[in-house]
DNA sequence: GAAGGAGGTTAACTATGCTTAACCACGCGG
DNA sequence: CCGCGTGGTTAAGCATAGTTAACCTCCTTC
């Protein structure tokens, strides 16, 4: 039987998987802010059930069945996200806690009449096409992380990294949003970067520059 | 911590009381389909956390706290099942069940997008104007219990019993649906009804016939 | 080569929430 | 008054899913 835990696991691997990480049980612990013993039973489990491999050195694949599940799910956050977003106009940034316990309900029936309003391919209101899309896969739609990005230049926000309700906020406070358009004052010796928005001017440090995905804007478009 | 297995007792609890049954551990343990033994147990914490009390006859009451959670489930049932009708166009007799699972991950930021959405007050699409709408109020709106009409008369279907999903899919497949008007040609010795539909006759049983609320129409109207 | 740190497991324990089996109490009918 | 059905409980057990404490195994670093 399948329940949330184990949802939330197989989640947890494929989308860490696309981050790029290589998924140990170290990782999924981490990921899911639980104790490393109950990643070990939680994995007993997910093995049980033919859900999830564990080769020898340690490093925890998802098989057909789990893959399957994850990406049902992943599929479901995605639709739920754009339905709280685009039919009740929620505010972004509380989109994807809510999605997160809603998408373990969704049915079958109630994903076909999701995508039949919704239509397929569309973008979370994060910016993000998908829970999972990897890194490489951003960077050949031309996209750069904010911490990568040039003092001097313009860039509009495409996607912000989704799971930290905290960084969330503190970016909506400021100004930063997917569509926002800002402008990179300075790359500082610590690390942290100057930014110039709409709404004034901040300093980001380097882990939350490293959760913006940028587009490059041309110049004084302002 | 209120969990999905309290919450199903709170509004178990609430929904039973409202159709005029004596809510006595029993009736939790047919309600929910759960055995007498886990029934006691569940009572055993929520007693502890202060969401019922048990008088001294056996009866179980909601505290105050206990019923606005069963309070808050409900609208939120409530809310839920209009938007799979009225959003998404989901079956109507699909909907409870979905409800039943989606209304555990509401918060209250979504219930509140749900209210502005739809409104307060509209019926849900089995025709309730609430889960927990008692006899007597159906009584009073003019309504009749189907196992009560007179042969020779037609009524239009008002609300129908939706925790029986069998049953729903029963009558729908015989064109019996909320909205649906029919005819009761007689009333037979053996408790079941005459019925004539828009898709033809059919012979109805009387425990399907007290879970079908409809209200009086004038002589043939068609 | 000893010391640490990282990663993983076992063990022991807790809470929820369900099951069946057994038992107890009360009321009612013969 | 005995038996029986209804209702309720205790007891024993199981699965899920988490915790902390303890321990083992490497691999690296001084």
């Amino acid at each position: 039987m399948i329940t949330v835990s184990k949802e939330d696991y197989l989640k947890a691997i494929l989308e860490a998987e696309s981050e790029g990480e290589t998924v140990i049980s170290a990782t999924l612990a981490h990921w899911l802010s639980v104790s490393p013993p109950a990643v070990t039973m939680a994995l007993r489990r997910l093995k049980r059930d033919g859900l999830v491999r564990v080769l020898a050195g340690g490093e925890v694949r998802l098989t057909a069945a789990g893959r399957k599940i994850a990406h049902k799910l992943t599929l479901r956050h995605h639709l739920i996200e754009r339905m709280l977003s685009e039919v009740f106009g929620m505010e972004w940034y509380k989109i994807h806690d809510e999605a997160e316990r809603l998408e373990h309900a969704v049915s079958p029936d109630f994903e076909a009449k999701l995508l039949a309003k919704l239509g397929r391919g569309g973008a979370c209101p994060h910016g993000n096409l998908s829970e999972m899309e990897s890194p490489a896969s951003r960077l050949r739609r031309g996209l750069v992380l904010l911490s990568e990005a040039e003092a001097g230049k313009r860039y509009r926000v495409s996607g912000i990294y989704e799971r930290d309700r905290q960084l969330l906020e503190f970016l909506e406070a400021r100004g930063i949003r997917p569509g926002a358009e800002l402008g990179v004052t300075e790359r500082n010796y610590d690390k942290t970067l100057s930014i110039r928005t709409a709404a004034g001017n901040l300093v980001l440090g380097r882990p939350a520059a490293e959760k913006i995905w940028v587009s490059r804007l041309p110049s004084r478009p302002l």
